[in-house]
DNA sequence: GCGACAG
DNA sequence: ATCTTGTCGC
């Protein structure tokens, strides 16, 4: 059954609401991953007070260049890209919590299409499955791509949990509802920083999800996928044109 | 009615 | 998210 084209998507946000709660259905949240060769980082940058959405994709190589090693410090700059591409479009919605998947997920499709390296796994900046109605951005554009997608988030959109551990790799269930679900993970990715918000998109357990997060992990906050991708889609990096490498 | 609220 | 100077810390 094909899904409604995004581009088309003109919802209100009720119509937006009731569109989430059937997809969320959709969702698996078991893994079914294929062999891993490479790894996406997906963000979503603005410009022009919100006029313009830009959509920044990232794909990195896995496995990183060095085996062997458990300190994140011994595998720096093993996660090597790929490739990465830009895509600009008008802004469609303004941002609405709950709704971001409708902001930001058609720009980052135009991305998609840009590429000539395709994925297995996917990290987006933002929820997966810790939603209101259990369909955050990593869901949503999990099911569009039919591909695995995790969710990293730098806050919490909704849920309840305990403060994680102070060291690296700590962490907290993250809970909600009146039936004490369990949707995602409140992760400690760096001492002394504010933990990160881990669950699964599509396709892909919470077990699973903390372990792909915490390979990707190096001495950063973010997992390099989202962390290099947040860079090409931010200002720090201007005409970020878009390059194959190797 | 009163907060909470990814990016 | 973005707008922005200085400032604290490794």
């Amino acid at each position: 059954m094909p899904l409604t084209p995004l581009h088309d998507w003109n919802l209100t946000p009720r119509e937006a609401i009731a569109l989430q709660r059937r997809l969320a259905g959709r969702v698996e949240r078991a893994d079914r991953l294929a062999p891993v060769r490479h790894i996406a980082g997906v963000d979503i940058g603005f410009e022009q007070r919100g006029e313009i959405t830009r959509a920044a994709v990232v794909v990195l190589a896995w496995p990183p260049g060095k085996l062997g090693e458990f300190e994140p410090e011994a595998l720096e700059g093993t996660l090597e890209t790929v490739e990465q591409v830009v895509h600009r479009e008008p802004s469609r919605m303004p941002y609405i919590p709950g709704l971001l998947s409708f902001r930001e997920v058609p720009a980052t499709l135009a991305a998609f299409d840009k590429l000539t390296v395709w994925p297995e796994l996917v990290m987006v900046d933002g929820q997966g499955i810790a939603h209101p109605r259990r369909l955050g951005v990593a869901s949503h554009l999990g099911l569009w791509l039919d591909l695995p997608t995790i969710g990293v988030a730098k806050s919490r959109l909704c849920g309840r949990h305990g403060e994680p551990g102070p060291a690296r790799g700590d962490w907290e269930p993250l809970i909600d509802g009146p039936d004490d679900e369990v949707i995602g993970a409140v992760l400690r990715s760096r001492v002394g920083v504010k933990p990160l918000f881990v669950s699964p998109g599509h396709r892909v357990s919470l077990p699973s999800a903390l372990d792909w997060v915490a390979a990707c992990l190096r001495r950063t906050k973010l997992p390099e996928p989202t962390r290099l991708a947040d860079r090409l889609a931010s200002g720090s990096d201007p005409e970020a044109s878009p390059r194959i490498i190797q």
